[in-house]
DNA sequence: TCTGGGGTCCTAGGACCC
DNA sequence: TCTGGGGTCCTAGGACCC
C-alpha cells in the first residue's frame, strides 16, 4: 500500500488483538506503542496519531515472500530462506560488486514488488544481520549497509544494545545488564569466549559471541527441511462455554494440521492438544489442561487425528467454565512409508490415505474447503477468529486482484521513476480512495 | 468488552547398560 | 574404614527465534 507510505499503521496479532507491527509512518518520535500491545489499550494514540489499523493478512504476507524469494534466486545461487520476511545469501566477491549487486536487488524488487527492503553485507550472519537494522533504521545507507572492516564492526557493535543482537533474547540481556553490559561492544570486551558460554550456560551463546568477533560459526543452511512438530492453535472469537463448540473448533485446526502433514509428507505417532480459559480475566474460574495421546499407529487423517483431538476435549472439558483457546500439535513426526502397523489395527489405512489425496486435490484446485468433514460446523460459527479489518487478498484471491482501469502515455507518476497504470483496487468503506494509483 | 501463533536447539539429570 | 569407570537414551525445561 504505497500510498500508506506517511500513514502510521498497526497491522494486528490474529483476532484482532495485539499490535504485532507498529510502521511510524510520519511520526518521528517514540509514542509508545510496542509490539505486542493489546490494540484496545492504544484506542487513544490510534485516534490521536491517525493510525490506520489492520487485521493481519497471512496469505498476502506469504505470498509477497515469495515473490521476494524469486527475485532473490536470479541474483544469488547460495539461499538460505530463514524466515518469511529474511534470507541469507551467500557470495565471495570484492566488496564493491557486492555492494552494487545489492543495489540492483533492492532497485529490482522495488519497481517489481514496491516493498522496500534492507540489507546487511558482513563476514557473519549475526554481523549481517546487525547490518541490516542499520540499514534499515539510517536512511543514508539507502537500504544497503556493510560491516566490512574490524573499525567498522567495533563502531556498529557499540551502538547496538546487546538485546538488539541476533540469539541474545530478554533473559541473557538482564544477565549481561547487571554486569554493566549494555553494548555488544561491552560484552566482547569484558567477557572471553569461554566465560560467555560458562555464564550463558552453553555453546549457542558462545557462537553469537564469535560471530560477533568476526569467526563465522553459524553455516548456511540451505536445505528445506521437513519440521519436527507442527501446531495449530486459535483463540475464539468469544468466550465458549459448549464442548460441542470447542470440539468443532478443534476439528477444524486438525483439518489444517493434517493437510500441513500432508503437504510435507509426515504422518504423526503421538497429538498434544490443550485447551485454555481467558487467563486475563483473574475473576474467571481458570483451567489450562493438556493431553497427549499416543496414537497406535502414525497418521495424518484428519479423521482419526480429529476422533483423539475430540476424545481429549472431552476428558478436558468442564461445565461452566467459559473457555478461550484450544489447539493441537502433531509430534514425534515420521515418513508416511515408514509405518509401524499394528497388531489389532482395524482400520482400512490405503482407502484413507486415498481419500485425504482426493480431499486435497479438490481444494487445491477449487480453493481451501470447497470440501471438509462435516465435523468443523457450517456458515458462521461463535469461535471463528475476529478478523475486522482484513485488508484484501489481492494477490492470492483472484476476486480481489486489482483491475487496471487506464494506461497513461504521459503519465508523471514517481513510483520507482516508471510509469504506473492506474488500478482499481477493491475498496474498503473508509479507508481507501476509489482511485488509487499503485505498482 | 477487547490480550497471537508458530517453531528450534541445548543441557542437565534420571534411568539404564556393561 | 574403604565403594570404579565407561557408556547410551530419553525427557523436561530453559532459552532463543520469527
Amino acid at each position: 500500500m504505497p500510498w500508506l507510505s506517511l500513514t502510521p499503521t498497526i497491522t494486528l496479532s490474529n483476532n484482532d488483538g495485539c499490535n504485532i507491527c507498529f510502521k511510524p509512518g510520519y511520526i518521528t518520535y517514540d509514542i509508545g506503542i510496542k509490539m505486542g500491545t493489546p490494540i484496545f489499550q492504544a484506542d487513544a494514540l490510534v485516534k490521536r496519531y491517525g493510525i490506520e489499523v489492520f487485521s493481519c493478512n497471512f496469505p498476502l504476507i506469504a505470498d509477497m515472500s515469495l515473490r521476494v524469494k524469486s527475485i532473490l534466486g536470479r541474483f544469488f545461487i547460495n539461499i538460505e530462506d530463514y524466515s518469511i520476511d529474511e534470507i541469507f545469501c551467500e557470495i565471495d566477491a570484492p566488496l564493491d560488486q557486492v555492494m552494487e549487486m545489492c543495489r540492483e536487488v533492492r532497485r529490482v524488487i522495488g519497481k517489481g514488488l514496491g516493498l522496500p527492503i534492507s540489507i546487511g553485507v558482513a563476514h557473519t550472519k549475526t554481523l549481517a544481520k546487525v547490518a541490516t537494522s542499520f540499514a534499515k533504521k539510517h536512511p543514508g545507507y539507502e537500504g544497503v549497509c556493510a560491516i566490512n572492516t574490524d573499525e567498522q564492526r567495533k563502531i556498529a557493535l557499540s551502538l547496538t544494545s546487546i538485546g538488539d543482537i541476533w540469539g541474545i533474547g530478554k533473559e541473557h540481556k538482564k544477565k549481561l545488564n547487571r554486569r554493566k553490559i549494555i553494548t555488544a561492544l561491552d560484552w566482547l570486551n569484558k567477557m572471553t569466549s569461554a566465560t560467555a558460554r560458562k555464564t550463558m550456560g552453553g555453546v549457542v551463546a558462545q557462537r553469537t559471541y564469535c560471530e560477533l568477533e568476526g569467526l563465522s560459526c553459524l553455516e548456511l543452511d540451505m536445505l528445506l527441511k521437513k519440521k519436527k512438530s507442527i501446531m495449530v492453535s486459535r483463540s475464539f472469537g468469544e468466550n465458549i462455554t459448549d464442548p460441542n463448540l470447542i470440539a468443532e473448533a478443534l476439528s477444524s485446526y486438525v483439518v489444517m494440521l493434517t493437510a500441513k502433514l500432508r503437504k510435507q509428507k509426515s504422518k504423526a505417532q503421538a497429538i498434544y492438544v490443550f485447551l485454555e480459559t481467558n487467563r486475563f480475566r483473574e475473576q474467571d474460574e481458570q483451567a489450562d489442561d493438556e493431553i497427549v495421546i499416543k496414537l497406535p499407529v502414525a497418521s495424518s487423517s484428519d479423521i482419526e487425528i480429529g476422533y483423539y483431538a475430540r476424545l481429549a476435549i472431552k476428558a478436558m472439558f468442564r461445565e461452566g467454565l467459559r473457555y478461550k483457546k484450544t489447539g493441537i500439535r502433531a509430534m514425534r513426526l515420521c515418513g508416511e512409508e515408514a509405518l509401524q502397523a499394528h497388531l489389532m489395527d482395524k482400520r482400512d489405512r490405503k482407502k484413507e490415505d486415498r481419500l485425504m489425496q482426493a480431499k486435497d486435490k479438490i481444494n487445491e484446485r477449487w480453493g481451501a474447503n470447497t470440501v471438509y468433514p462435516a465435523a468443523i460446523g457450517m456458515g458462521k460459527r461463535p469461535w471463528h477468529i475476529r478478523q475486522e479489518k482484513l485488508p484484501p487478498y489481492w494477490s492470492t484471491r483472484i476476486t480481489d486482484i486489482p483491475v487496471v482501469k487506464d494506461w497513461p502515455q504521459n503519465s508523471t507518476a514517481d513510483v520507482i521513476g516508471e510509469i504506473v497504470p492506474f488500478i482499481y483496487m477493491k475498496p474498503l468503506p473508509g479507508i481507501y480512495p476509489t482511485v488509487l494509483r499503485a505498482v
